[in-house]
RNA sequence: GGAGGAGUGCCCGAGUGGCUAAAGGGGACGGACUGUAAAUCCGUUGGCUAUGCCUACGUUGGUUCGAAUCCAACCUCCUCCA
């Protein structure tokens, strides 16, 4: 296996080159081989994504992002949505094993996925984005047919040798064998999209290296040439782990995260990463992105807000990402406010005593009360424009607004509009 | 195979019986400054139905009124010897 980079030689696919320009390539299994066969004609490339959570986050952007650019040179891409493999867990890096999901979690999680993916991935016409279901062919599996097809096509020596499990091992940790599996229903998934659709290609994050390797070798044994790709960590100058805020992640449906706060997190960008996410995210032209990079100081600021503008209309739509421009130039030129709500709370609360620390985190300003208490206190938290430093402070009927809405903001850029209903 | 050292909160790292939800640093968040940036300075940094309760110092058990701290076994990593 090649780890990462540079081809030897002259690529000769527009997509590897558009890939590697857009930084979306860390590893890959064989890039010159994939190079080829790009260049040949289209191919077929999936992405996965398991039902952890009620929501995508920014971390999935790039997989996604890869796909999108794939489809628009030409290629197929297929999104599979994890019904099946989340109810194992992935234990991929991880020091535990996830708490299991129920069934219901699960298949609410899809839906909700669904409508992100479709937004990303043009699924209209012939041609179009397949969205698939691995829990369509892993829940038809018969134990003993599963062992005996595939369980004899892995070695548990092989497998105990990826350093995604190596880190639970090492810890003495328990790995339980439902976990351990888990890289073989991906490596399945792999083989089976190749079947049912001819896909040759697994796209997924640096973590899926070990689960996509498996899907690579368990294609070469039946006779097919699959390659592997993983998309970098995505971290910021400063180093860490990016996607996430103190108070959680950074989801891309509406439900979980406005397009405005959408829209905020990429206007906050450190200047040091303009550029690298404008490769990344948007789909601006190079010399485009080397333009807004190149500018200086405070005009750098026009280049997060076209970052901010572009990523978010590529996942909320040109609309939300309009509005949230607006506003975001209301709120931090004048006096402007947020015209449309952010959030919403049901009236009825205000009747039973809501708390202030309920409605910041209710907003996901805060991961928990304890949070939202020191943010209180520290004088971070403003209702209608005013400081308020009281922790025990309710809310009440007379703060609100016209409308029943209530203004609060946390910090000088995160600003939410609770509407009351 | 033998000898020694180590495993701490998101990360690094101090702590060798109560004053330890655990020094210090990084990161993150809030405040000041600014360009809704960076750097700098100040503050905060486990959870909860909160004058209390729960969870946390590799794992499991033990000693003790009381353990991250002592003992035993186990696991992992490092160094030295064979």
């Amino acid at each position: 296996m090649i780890e990462a980079g540079k081809p030897a030689t002259k690529l000769r696919s527009e997509a590897v080159e558009v890939l590697l320009e857009r930084g979306l390539i860390h590893q890959c299994t064989d890039i010159e081989a994939l190079d080829a066969r790009l260049a040949e004609g289209p191919l077929t490339a999936y992405a996965g994504f398991d039902a952890t959570a009620a929501s995508l986050h920014v971390g999935h952007l790039m997989p996604l992002m890869t796909m999108r650019w794939l489809q628009k040179l030409g290629h197929r891409p297929i999104v599979v949505l994890g019904g099946g493999t989340s109810q194992i867990g992935d234990p991929s890096f991880r020091k535990d094993a996830r708490p299991l999901l129920e069934e219901r979690q699960i298949a609410a999680n899809i839906a909700t996925i669904r409508r992100s993916v479709e937004r990303l991935v043009d699924m209209e016409g012939a041609d179009g984005a397949l969205l698939v279901d691995n829990a369509e062919w892993l829940t038809e599996f018969k134990f003993l047919e599963f062992l005996r097809d595939y369980g004899s096509q892995f070695t548990v020596n092989r497998m105990m040798t990826f350093d995604s499990v190596k880190s639970r091992l090492d810890a003495q940790m328990p790995l339980t064998v439902l976990e351990f599996c888990y890289m073989m229903l991906q490596a399945v998934d792999f083989l089976e999209l190749a079947k049912r659709h001819d896909c040759a290609l697994q796209v997924g994050g640096s973590d899926q290296w070990g689960n996509i390797v498996n899907g690579v070798e368990l294609g070469r044994r039946d006779g097919r040439k699959l390659h592997g790709l993983t998309v970098p960590l995505l971290t910021t100058a400063s180093g860490s782990k990016m996607g996430k805020t103190a108070a959680g992640a950074v989801w891309l449906h509406p439900e979980h995260l406005s397009p405005f706060g959408f829209w905020q997190f990429w206007r906050n960008t450190a200047d040091a990463d303009v550029a690298r996410f404008l490769r990344l995210f948007t789909e601006l032209p190079i010399r485009e992105v080397e333009r807004l990079a190149a500018l200086k100081g405070a005009e750098l600021n026009e280049a997060k807000k076209i970052l901010a503008t572009q990523v978010t209309t590529i996942v909320h739509g040109p609309e939300d990402a309009r509005m949230a421009l607006e506003q975001g130039d209301a709120l931090f030129s004048g006096e402007g406010e947020l015209s449309e709500p952010t959030h919403q709370m049901p009236l009825k609360a205000l009747a039973d005593g809501l708390g202030l620390l309920e409605v910041v985190v209710h907003t996901g300003f805060a991961a928990s009360n304890g949070e939202a208490r020191r943010l209180v206190e520290g004088g971070g938290v403003r209702i209608n424009n005013q400081i308020v430093d009281d922790p025990r402070r309710r809310i009440a009927t007379g703060d609100l607004a016209a409308n029943d809405r209530l203004a609060l903001a946390v910090g000088k850029r995160r600003k939410a509009l609770i509407g009351f209903v």
